[in-house]
DNA sequence: TCTGGGGTCCTAGGACCC
DNA sequence: TCTGGGGTCCTAGGACCC
């Protein structure tokens, strides 16, 4: 989906169409104000009337930028400081998760309708095998390809942009060259005058750390990454990165559309308005501490999982990471619990530095019927053993 | 000008079992 | 008294993605 988070306020706020505007910051009381103010008449709220970037004071980051605001360099996880030196009169609005995710689901639903078999990836991404939809092969693809856009735009007047290619891996940078509303399509022999002259970086498993690497050696595109021995690249980057990344610059990716998957963990963070310490902040951490475990109890409950091994994370003033888990007999989606063991978790961790961030995961989950079942099972095994 | 929140997967060492 | 090899699970950190 093209700039998804953005494209759903301007459904809302059809006046900043054409505006460069950014989501991010969390919400706060004005624009609750703003919204109370104007109800359901949000198409007439004034363009003066809107929180301005440049007046932002706070920590966080841009998620989602319009085409507008990139022109002037702002675009995703860059600081909102940075953002607002770049583009000060851009608007800015909070994040509206609620409402990203029903539009995800509207336009997800409309692909299931067209090709059943879609992998998700996140509220604004999926991944199509087109292989067997009628009429998936017309054209290249492009024939399906547009009829999505189409359905999904009337229902929703969202747009999205489309790559075909012979598998996910091509797909995915395909899908960036036409942005926004565009249908890209790669054909295996398309493959090294359309690939090979792009960076590295575009190479969707090459983040900063590898691209780094990458350029240490010389490496910038992916054309010079494909002219290097696999055996160099295992030698250099590891037995399972260096294969991959050959195969990657290769074209070769083998792995299927995946339609079904079971959630490994939940989590909730948050990062403090100012960075706490464990000792004089203790009443405040406290409370966040518990209202996370809270949270996530909650989340596991709703989604119906459980799980047994449940952790914490810390992040210090100087953004070091640390992190503790333990795994427990019993499946758990209690606050109760799960404030217990994060406790035990949060007392063999450093707490002498200033606290920046403070998060509660659950790992190790399970369907919390097959939790029942699980428990019978072992019940009836245990009597089985007493004879 | 400091850098969100929710995830997945991989690696590597150690415990423990057969 | 010294010494196997395979396998699983747990834990901590880190890279990466949306």
């Amino acid at each position: 989906m093209d700039a998804f988070y953005a494209s759903v306020e301007l459904l809302r706020y059809p006046q900043l169409k054409g505006l460069p505007v950014v989501i991010g910051g969390g919400r706060r009381s004005e624009d609750e104000a703003l919204v109370a103010k104007y109800g359901d008449r949000l198409a007439d709220i004034p363009l003066a009337e809107f929180p301005l970037l440049k007046d932002y004071v706070g920590r966080g980051v841009i998620t989602t930028a319009t085409y507008p605001a990139r022109q002037f360099g702002v675009g995703s996880a860059m600081g909102m400081m940075k953002a607002a030196r770049l583009c000060p009169q851009a608007i800015m609005l909070p994040v509206d998760f609620v409402q990203y995710r029903r539009f995800s689901r509207q336009f997800k639903d409309i692909i299931l309708s067209i090709a059943p078999r879609m992998e998700d990836r996140g509220v604004d991404e999926v991944y199509i095998d087109f292989t067997d939809v009628p009429g998936g092969q017309r054209e290249g693809g492009r024939v399906l390809a547009r009829l999505m856009q189409k359905t999904i735009f009337e229902a929703t007047g969202l747009t999205c942009s489309i790559g075909v290619a012979p598998n996910k891996q091509i797909a995915k940078m395909a899908s960036e060259f036409n942005k926004p509303n565009g249908i890209s399509i790669v054909h295996e022999s398309d493959f090294e005058t359309m690939i090979w002259p792009l960076a590295c970086r575009k190479i969707n498993g090459v983040g900063p750390k590898a691209d780094a690497k990458l350029k240490s050696h010389g490496i910038e595109t992916i054309g010079q990454l494909a002219a290097k021995p696999r055996d160099w690249l295992i030698a250099h980057f590891g037995k399972s990165y260096g294969a991959w990344l050959h195969a990657a610059a290769h074209g070769r990716d083998d792995r299927p559309v995946v339609t079904e998957s079971e959630p490994v963990s939940m989590s909730r963070e948050t990062t403090f308005d100012r960075d706490l310490h464990a000792v004089h902040d203790k009443a405040e951490l406290g409370r966040i501490f518990t209202e996370l475990c809270v949270q996530v109890a909650a989340d596991l409950k709703r989604k119906g999982y459980a799980g047994k091994t449940i952790g914490i994370k810390l992040r210090y003033d100087d953004f070091k990471i640390a992190t503790r888990d333990q795994t427990i007999d019993d499946y758990t989606q209690d606050a109760a619990t799960i404030r217990r063991f994060a406790g035990l978790c949060l007392k063999r961790v450093p707490l002498h530095k200033r606290l920046r961030l403070l998060g509660v995961r659950v790992g190790n989950l399970l369907p919390q019927d097959d939790v029942e079942q699980a428990k019978a099972e072992q019940r009836s095994g245990e009597s089985a053993s007493l004879f």
